[in-house]
DNA sequence: CATGAATGAGTCTTCATTCAT
DNA sequence: GATGAATGAAGACTCATTCAT
């Protein structure tokens, strides 16, 4: 899990960068195979197939992206400061990433999504909604499912992360705050 | 304009089923020609070239959701009221409309968006800009560059109708108006 | 044998001008019916195929060819005046129709040599070797199957035309009659 | 280089008969593949397209025919000699190898001629040209443009070959020599 | 384990030819 | 006669995958 891994690595991150650049099927194995300094037929040692690499790849940006995200999150702190550290590390996880970024993208939007349902790694998710959960039970956030409202939330970050990189519309990391309130209005409970 | 609009508009609508079912690549023109009920050559008459008749089928239904986006809407109505209508028409068109959903998507999402930049229909883009606008300056949005205004609203309505096809999480049309008052909750200026 | 010849004659130059620019494969007949001004349907009112359109055109140039080069002959004259004129008659010819001059060593060397005998218009052949024989006859021209002696001869015509146009050895008008001499110096009776 | 050089020979050597027999657009690559026992792809790995190959195989036969034309050549022995034991090579070389000469007249005659220029063995010319140049200086040969004179003699010894292998003219080895005279006599020096 | 030459099914696209108007 | 939209077989080329070394 070491030489082997630092190939499959090497994989892993070329798959990224290239598909990002040109789409899935504008990125041949053997440009993989190239960019990753391996031989053609060495990705199929550790990948069954073209779809196997891409799914594994999803899984693997997925745990990376899980990790960056809860990092610093202190549960002593009030629930709104929370929410915001979670969207912020989120928005710049993607802008640190882009790669990942756009390959995710693709990925859920494409036939590949539901070819091969690698188990998603659903700790990340199931973290998150027990933060989501805590705080409809707290009354803090609007009482909804929480399978709809982390969608919407993560919908929300997505388009900020892709609106920093777009030509059209320039934004900068100052003002992702505004852009958090506005999802954090969208959410907290205002029945108070 | 009349026999020729239909074999076009049938290249068009076996298209956009197609790559809904097997996305891009997945979809050959033979395929196309095909379901269609045409000639491979025939396609071939109408359009250039696979990534031509693609970006014209984007422009293709980009128009026909502007069209139906701003029918009912009625100037003379409260800010929220209209707000409601044009974000719920916008919803169910994508729930009639899956293929377009899905096909948007994709196609937004692939390295064919910056390809062939087809002038986009701004027109339905200025519509909503003028829209919202109109709320900022009569304080009832949040003072916000209303370009990203639009991106996070309609991002928040294709969350919802991808949602609304989801296995995942069961939504039904009932559900929209309280997703919709996320958004408004999000975007409305809370300031009085 | 009017109009229609119009029709005809505006095929045959496209159809010229193309095959010198493109090849014979480089040139479609939607490309010939284009230049043409002419439908494409309408090449197969006055040919069968493609074929036949190439096959009729090497004779219709043929005759031309044939016209051109034994204008001015005059048989009073010395057969060694009579051999430059006609030598040079036929240079010029080529240097003057330059679309001919590549055609015919197209298809010369092509396939469709072989293909379809559309009827050589021998009338040219017979009379040139009409006239070596009289010069072999008369004891001017080294005795050999005349036969040979024409084609040695019309391969060293279109060897100067090529050269003419040719950008690597730069040769003008004024030089043919050198290069005339050469095949004169070879073919003319030294036994004397 | 030798494998894999056997293979290129293969696809090289199955080009050229195919080319002779059907042309340039008559021989797809799938044909190519089929009689070199490789498959299509395989060809795509050596050559970049049916473009290079065609010029590549140019150039490998371009210089095949210099090895053999200057075989058996003696510098010590007259010039005369010389010139007739080169183009009577020459001759040979073209009719022991009919693929070639048809092959070459085609390519030469096509638009392929002018499009990937790849680089001309030039080696073979220089060496014609120095030989060339030598009669002219000592005075056996006519004074003229030593690139002119070399297309000239060369036309000569196609025409001849050709003539070979055609049905209308029936010559055969034993003619070569007088038929080199004919170019022999025209290229000499007369004015002794 | 690693290599990369070889495979060949499958893709986009072209174009000679037809035929309803 | 003239038109040109429609046809579909065929061609150049790609690329996921295999396997002998």
């Amino acid at each position: 899990m070491d030489i082997l891994a630092e190939k499959k690595k090497a994989i892993f991150e070329s798959t990224l960068e290239l598909i990002k650049e040109n789409g899935f099927h504008g990125t041949p194995m053997s440009m993989v195979a190239k960019k990753a300094c391996v031989a053609c037929g060495t990705i199929y040692h550790y990948f069954d197939s073209k779809d196997t690499l891409i799914a594994e790849l999803y899984a693997y940006v997925k745990k990376q992206m899980a990790d960056a995200m809860f990092e610093g999150d202190d549960e002593q702190k009030e629930f709104k400061d929370r929410f915001y550290h979670l969207i912020l590390s989120h928005c710049r996880f993607y802008i640190k990433h882009p790669n990942t970024l756009y390959f995710i993208e693709q990925y859920i939007n494409s036939p590949y999504n539901n070819r091969e349902p690698v188990k998603d790694n659903e700790q990340f998710q199931h973290r998150m909604w027990d933060f989501l959960k805590q705080g409809i039970d707290t009354g803090v956030l609007k009482p909804m499912n929480i399978h709809l409202l982390g969608i919407l939330i993560h919908s929300h970050v997505v388009t900020t992360a892709k609106l920093y990189f777009s030509q059209r519309v320039k934004i900068n990391e100052e003002d992702f705050p505004n852009i958090v309130q506005v999802i954090w209005d969208g959410v907290k409970n205002h029945s108070d």
